[in-house]
DNA sequence: GAATTGTTTAACAATTTTGTTAATGCAAAA
DNA sequence: TTTTGCATTAACAAAATTGTTAAACAATTC
């Protein structure tokens, strides 16, 4: 055999799959631009996937699931206070973000386009979210009994951590040249963005006194 | 003529186009299928914009031109006082954004897809929202320097109303279903969730001082 | 080494989609 | 009324793309 491991074409398909999908979409997408990727024959392609659409489904379990689980990061350690909790869930969520830059977009076009696609996904993580977020929804109302933050509304926070950090990967390219030297160095405007996605969940949910 | 204004194929076509670009993308889009919306036959579609491409510039033209214009919507109305500024400028984009909430996505993946067309409308605003910004951040170094409030980088500060605003439309279809009664009523939750990105952009520049 | 099984290729078929054209209609100008 | 020019249609052509198949090939088992 030419190749070292058992499903090495197999591999370098999905490789290419994913590549090419995430970018350009499941219409934007061509099997042959795959398979070409992949080095190999497009009727190899066929012969491991059958279809362009079975390949994409294959595609689609990896990353909503990889998306799902990008989610729960932003829960943190259920072990620490929770003000240390949600602001290391903020960090490691804008990490895991950073790592996977085309996830969301690939996500939120498959809902638009495919939302039977996100009713399988939905129905296996919706108890799990819910539970998640009814536990710490409880440990923020006991710490702002005792004065310790504001009463918020945990599923609204997510939905401002997560605007945040997915929205800096979303719009880099459209925002880029627009922002001067402030985007210029991407480590560097990410690791300032990152604090500054921090500094505005911290001031959201610290209790604190107006001066004006 | 059959049709009252002149034109009015050409409009029809025009707005089914805009439809079919926005919720399916270039690739998506069948051109079959916009005349069909349009109710003309394809060769219609071809005899007015002679192929896909250039009917797909003239909406990319429009939307690109009312996604740009949405942005100086955050500066808001530059004879108020600075706070009221900002705030009443998330207030206005969140609007716009509401009532074009397949704008966001389209622009992203049309940036992402080809980058080209971004860079003609870039150099077109880029020293508008230059100077803008410019402009703004005199005013808030001002009111800062009167310990009115938080020295911030207007730019950062743009991304995060951006974010926030944007994301709650990019991601409704994807949460509304992991919210429980949250999302359900689409208006009711509109109302909060603007109230929330106002909240948290507030908080981030209000002067204020830890109570813990 | 013969049979079996899975892999690979090249050629081809089918379909979808975009784009063209030649013929027709229709309204206003000459 | 004839002509001119735009609007419209139906049929067709061209290209791209997905999917199939039969045959060759390689590896493994018996």
């Amino acid at each position: 055999m030419e190749n070292k491991e058992k499903g090495s074409k197999e591999k370098q398909i999905l490789a290419a799959a994913e590549q090419e999908f995430l970018t350009m979409g499941y219409d934007g997408a061509r099997t042959t631009s795959i398979a070409r990727r992949a080095g190999v024959t497009h009727a190899m392609l066929h012969y491991y996937f059958r279809t362009k659409e079975q390949l994409f489904e294959r595609i689609v379990d990896e990353k909503f699931s990889a998306m799902s689980h990008s989610m729960f990061a932003i829960m943190g350690d259920p072990s620490l206070p929770v003000l240390e909790r949600i602001i290391g869930g903020v960090e490691s969520h804008f990490d895991f973000v950073a790592e996977n830059p085309l996830l969301p977009r690939f996500v939120i076009n498959e809902i638009v386009a495919r939302p039977e696609h996100c009713d399988i996904l939905h129905k296996r993580i919706a108890h799990v979210v819910g539970a998640l977020y009814r536990e710490l929804q409880l440990e923020i109302d006991r710490a702002a009994e005792n004065g310790e933050m504001e009463r918020v509304d945990v599923r609204m926070l997510f939905i401002s951590i997560m605007s945040m950090n997915i929205f800096t990967f979303l719009a880099y390219p459209f925002m880029e040249p627009l922002m001067g030297e402030l985007m210029a160095d991407r480590e560097q405007f990410l690791k300032k963005r990152k604090a500054e996605n921090v500094e505005t969940i911290l001031r959201r949910i610290k209790k604190q006194k107006d001066v004006v």
